[in-house]
DNA sequence: CCTACCGATCGGTAGG
DNA sequence: CCTACCGATCGGTAGG
């Protein structure tokens, strides 16, 4: 049963959607639109089931232009991911910087990381976990520098946690054990359900270091 | 330059390939040749980034074939994520119904389920981990049956730890952090570099529940 | 940034 | 399981 009665008429196109953002009329920010709303959609969809006529969708454009902003759609993946790493590597720098307890910054760690990945809107990094193998070689290059800094500012943190006899190795498998136990939370942490991202962040510290005193 | 000369003919095919998997002529393997070889590539390029063209070549099939054996490439998801799911299963509950103290367990289900995850040719679990977000909600309806299962198993093993004093909570959170830090190791473990599937075996055990004695 | 379009490719099918 | 094919869709582009 149609929903519609449909006329014989030449094909019409679409009545013109009503942008899913609101922007400025006239700023520059329609590339930063462009990586906030694929870096959701290729985080609900992954890479190669989001469409560049779904993007182009999402921000109210043709579905030709964000080739104006972004030379293929690989482009648009290498710069979501970079928008995430550059913004934790912020955090972590900062927190690293700071001269909290040697528990208390890891714990300032945990919880800045957990909120990189699980707070709302915050599809860089997911994305980034998810979508790796659909980067080009060449766009991985650029991406692993700035993973480096990250993996070693937590390299770092372990090693005051070893210094403080919070933990009793260092090695790079606890590392990678423990990024990948926050990491992984991606998949089976709901918003709003359960607990929060502070408590969660608590009770990894907990399980990772043990019980504090 | 072209490589090859070209000739005004018809369009020509391109040389039947060999197949990629020896089978004895006349069983009924095909079926089970596709499931293991989608494994393989849904895992390599995702499922989306796989056609049932390469499906079809990586057996020594015609590209419609697939579709005799399956109805959809959906259909083989599924199979893929099943065939793993039931086999760690398996191994799972032949390791609970054991009567090994405590660590030793936990060590043994800790060991089976990085096999299950990083051995050669073992794609069936990768894959639901990577590519849950593919299946449609129909067909993960079937396999969420089994998963519970699977963590049901984990929860037993955290209660014995718990009550020989191994772990000091055998929380719903805990089980989660280290299946994500186990589950994490298939994007960074490379075989044959590093550590054995057993050294990181004994690393995590160690890691999750501190020295023994 | 839109219009109009293209060549390539995709999952799937009918008929044998 | 192959042959032959289809309608739909895809990433990307020329020209404005």
């Amino acid at each position: 049963m149609p929903t519609h009665a449909t006329s014989p008429s030449r094909p019409r196109r679409a009545p013109r959607k009503r942008p899913l953002v609101t922007v400025s009329e006239d700023d520059g920010n329609r590339r930063a639109d462009l990586i906030r709303v694929s870096a959701r959609l290729f985080r609900e969809k992954g890479f190669d089931g989001t469409t560049v006529r779904d993007i182009a969708d999402a921000v109210g454009m043709r579905s030709g232009s964000p080739f104006y902003h972004f030379k293929s759609k690989q482009d648009i993946l290498a710069a979501v991911m970079e928008e995430g790493l550059v913004a934790g590597l912020q955090d972590t720098e900062r927190i690293a910087a700071s001269d909290l307890p040697p528990r208390e910054k890891f714990r300032a760690l945990v919880r800045s990381h957990l909120e990189t990945v699980l707070a709302e809107g915050h599809d860089f990094i997911p994305v980034l976990l998810h979508e790796w193998r659909a980067l080009s070689p060449e766009h991985q290059a650029r991406i692993i520098d700035l993973k480096d800094r990250y993996d070693a500012r937590w390299q770092q943190a372990l090693a005051e946690l070893k210094k403080a006899r919070l933990i009793r190795s260092d090695s790079k498998v606890v590392r990678l054990l423990m990024l990948g136990a926050v990491n992984f939370t991606i998949q089976w942490y709901k918003p709003g359900k359960g607990l929060s991202i502070d408590q969660l962040a608590d009770q990894a510290v907990e399980f990772f270091l043990g019980e504090p005193g």
